[in-house]
DNA sequence: GTACATTTGTTGCAGATGCAACTAATAATT
DNA sequence: AATTATTAGTTGCATCTGCAACAAATGTAC
């Protein structure tokens, strides 16, 4: 490839990721949804199911763990889920979410399909679809080096 | 298009972003590179044409002027630019380059063109031009809502 | 079964981020 | 010319990030 174009790839991805998360933060707090883009991406991955340890929770968000060590101190803070120790295994605490946590499902994850359909305005199904594949593409040429 | 796929597309963006931008520290850290990731966007920029006032660069990187003001204090302080006061327009300064500075410009471009070929890895020429113009077709519609 | 290693989560440190409030300087209105 | 925007840059606050060092609990090896 031309490597006049492989130099700004970075900022390309870059700029449609930040345009992205500022667009989401700015859905979230239209509708009233007491989250911001990174204590949603916890929340998403705890709406699917509860009760991981934080190791994992890192895993899956590419974060490590003090970052979401960190994260669960302000949600837990603010009511949205509460850590229960694990007797099987007293390194590690149960996340739990509080009924308030649960609530806040429905509208936060319109507020995310609002900021997709924002970004793939005028691009087709197959289109949408191709450019998922090219995401995922990358991802799996990062983690397998 | 199917909406529990437009759920995690934020997900998937977010970690392409993330992997990415972890892997350019990494190569800018293993090559003596004295820049983190956010700095080599700005330095990016600079080494581009001194002599832009921070609004544009703000403008230029999607980020705030106050995020401007603090990495340029960082990368003053380290050395690697100054500020000069602009005699035309007291509010503004120009940010001219040290020598230090224009310095890093080779090897940290060297980085960057490493992790767009890690993140390109297996795909061909037009599958990636494809790539670039999905993503430009996303930044353009946050861009004109 | 005791010593060593690994794993889980936390804290300290330096770097970023956005928003809102602020100062200083320039532009626009009247 | 004097008052009123507007603009450029900075600072305070809350959030988030990775890395490295650490404690406590668990696993492994001898």
């Amino acid at each position: 490839m031309n490597p006049f174009q492989l130099i700004p790839f970075g900022k390309v991805m870059g700029s449609a990721h930040t345009l992205l998360v500022k667009n989401l933060a700015h859905q979230l707090k239209q509708a009233g949804v007491p989250l911001t883009p990174d204590q949603y991406r916890v929340m998403m991955i705890l709406w699917e199911g509860d009760s991981l340890p934080q190791c994992k929770l890192a895993e899956s968000l590419e974060r490590d763990r003090a970052s979401v060590t960190r994260i669960l101190d302000t949600l837990e803070r603010d009511g949205l889920l509460v850590r229960v120790s694990n007797a099987a295994d007293r390194r590690m605490f149960s996340i739990e979410l509080t009924e308030l946590g649960r609530s806040l499902r429905l509208k936060a994850i319109q507020c995310s399909m609002a900021v997709t359909q924002t970004a793939l305005r005028g691009l087709t199904e197959e289109e949408a679809a191709i450019g998922f594949r090219f995401l995922h593409h990358i991802i799996k040429n990062f983690k397998q080096p």
